[in-house]
DNA sequence: CTGAAAGCGCTTACAG
DNA sequence: CTGAAAGCGCTTACAG
């Protein structure tokens, strides 16, 4: 049906070898053939069949990109910054779900044995550290989100960032302050959770509150489990005049559940989230914004670095800044407050 | 490095091609052998290298999903729903995204000759006909968003579902109905915004209301081209008491322009969206939902059995129902409307 | 039920 | 600078 490199060849009148040499750019082949060649292809259209030159060549020009929900907002902008730099350099992206430990399993048992890519982009992987190791010996691999002394990554200072927006609350006055966070700890963990648990509880503790477990409550970074989070929070004594939430989504079911209940926004409650997703801003929500498409593309440039080596090379950890952006959620304590404390 | 098919032939003691044919659950194999080659491959933990395979098979066991753009809420839906079924069934997915004209027309120009994939699923892409049938003439796929003579497909009807969100402002006594639409007409036109401006268009002219061209705003579908839309809708003399945005994006964006506007909803302005996006229920935003994740289930589904038919058989196509979800942000014309009135 | 061999469409030393 | 040939790792008639 289309055409083959045969038929290229057979056009241009020389072999197969030159017609493969002429048409991918490569040296010690004359002008006049490399255009004879060339006119020939653009003749017949034709394009050089995948699987064959990947089998050939024994490598596949393809990259994985492995995420744990398709449709959750900073894998959908991971995604994204990362397939555009990868198909602007001729690779294609092989999209792979694992929402689930048992297809994460399935993943680690099988891709590494596969040759199906030349590298992998793996996002936010709860992964064993076993299991890690077995996909970075399979060839060359870049993580956002964790970082990891065995393979390049790109993160940001999650610790830090929520550091910061823990310190924001406290510097406002409040001395009770709420953290909606992910999931309880038996599930799967997340390490950007954990890291951002850790801000908080520093910061509470530098400033010589007192932790309260019973303000830490979980939000499965969704809408509605942040609504609910923050319901669970309203009914504690002596709840909490602040909340940092792990994420805008979150944030946002919180803000909601306050405001239904009453209550005003910062005047009797201050919220700040994180992402600075889009609607965030629309919210006036405060936040700390940490640049995800630009994650994605960090990791594509990384790995596609790491496959034009000949050699497995270094491990570069790259950090992505974040930022506070102060808006109308965050005020400081306030009346209603003062009479809990 | 990992084992070949050869390696699992010698350890079992039989001929790579009993080993091809046991290992892939085809007849006439004995089971003796077959448990042997099994026990062998397992032990050596083989997997069939793809490329290699697929050159000789002739199919890859992937599918292509194209999708304009991957962060825009109905595109992750739809590639998340169609990711999950596909991978339940063995099929990898290979993700393009075609943000502009000039991608698109690369891709159009490449695919079909690149025998990369076994089928394409194409997502609400404004194809020129002839860019559309040389998709089709590469092999079966399936378009999700736009109906097709030539292809399997899977949509909404929009232009009922507009006509049923403007009804719904109709009844409520609106006289002045805005529409919150896409792109101006010079740009890209995809196919679902041409629809709802058609349903909401004929309901005008069955309730016997003049067709405002000045209450016709695009919006870019996103948060703040809605926000800006309404900003302009305000703006026009005898403004709108009800609006009609064609994405929760867009009609989430509107509810802030009103709001910061000092005006309150449902009261001095209507809104209903599209999509029932997550956001919408906590927006209390009345909408019409559609069904974006099923709809990439049902198209993976339909291209399983395409791809599984020897010859192209009768194309398909399912549209699937939308509902109208009646939440706070649409009530009657009250007061402030009668004076523009 | 099983094996030897050709072939899928390329790429890559090796000669020349 | 160019070609003949082997090889990438499988699958698939064809014999037996």
């Amino acid at each position: 049906m289309t055409a083959s490199i045969g038929d290229v060849a057979a056009l241009a009148g020389v072999s197969v070898a030159t017609v493969s040499r002429a048409i991918r750019g490569l040296p010690n082949v004359s002008p006049a053939t490399r255009s004879r060649v060339l006119d020939a292809a653009a003749q017949l259209q034709y394009v050089a069949h995948p699987h064959a030159s990947r089998l050939a060549a024994g490598h596949t020009m393809t990259v994985g990109m492995v995420v744990p929900l398709l449709t959750q907002w900073f894998f959908t902008q991971v995604v994204a910054g990362a397939e555009g730099v990868l198909a602007a350099n001729g690779y294609d992206v092989m999209l792979y779900g694992v929402p689930d430990t048992r297809s994460m399993k399935r993943f680690v048992d099988e891709m590494p044995l596969s040759k199906r890519v030349d590298g992998l982009i793996v996002v936010d992987l709860p992964l064993l550290t076993d299991d890690f190791d077995r996909l970075c010996e399979a060839g060359p691999l870049v993580s956002v989100g964790v970082a990891s002394p065995r393979a390049s990554s790109v993160t940001i200072d999650n610790e830090e960032a929520a550091a910061t927006a823990t310190r924001h609350l406290v510097n406002l006055g409040h001395r009770h302050v709420g953290l909606i966070c992910h999931l309880p700890p038996q599930a799967l963990e997340f390490t950007a959770p954990v890291q951002r648990r850790r801000g908080y509880e520093r910061v509470l503790s530098e400033s010589g509150i007192a932790l309260r477990e019973e303000l830490i409550v979980p939000g499965n970074f969704a809408l509605q489990g942040g609504a609910e989070a923050m319901a669970q929070l309203l009914t504690v004594d002596r709840p909490p005049t602040a909340v940092f939430a792990e994420s805008d989504e979150m944030a946002i079911g919180a803000l909601k559940t306050v405001r239904d209940a009453g209550l005003h926004v910062p005047t009797d409650m201050s919220i700040i989230g994180f992402d600075d997703h889009d609607m965030a801003a629309y919210m006036d929500l405060t936040t700390v914004a940490q640049p995800a498409l630009l994650q994605g593309e960090t990791a594509a440039t990384l790995l596609l670095g790491h496959m034009a080596e000949k050699d497995p090379s270094e491990a570069t950890s790259v950090v992505l800044p974040t930022k506070m952006i102060v808006r109308a959620t965050t005020g400081p304590v306030h009346g209603a407050s003062m009479r809990a404390g």
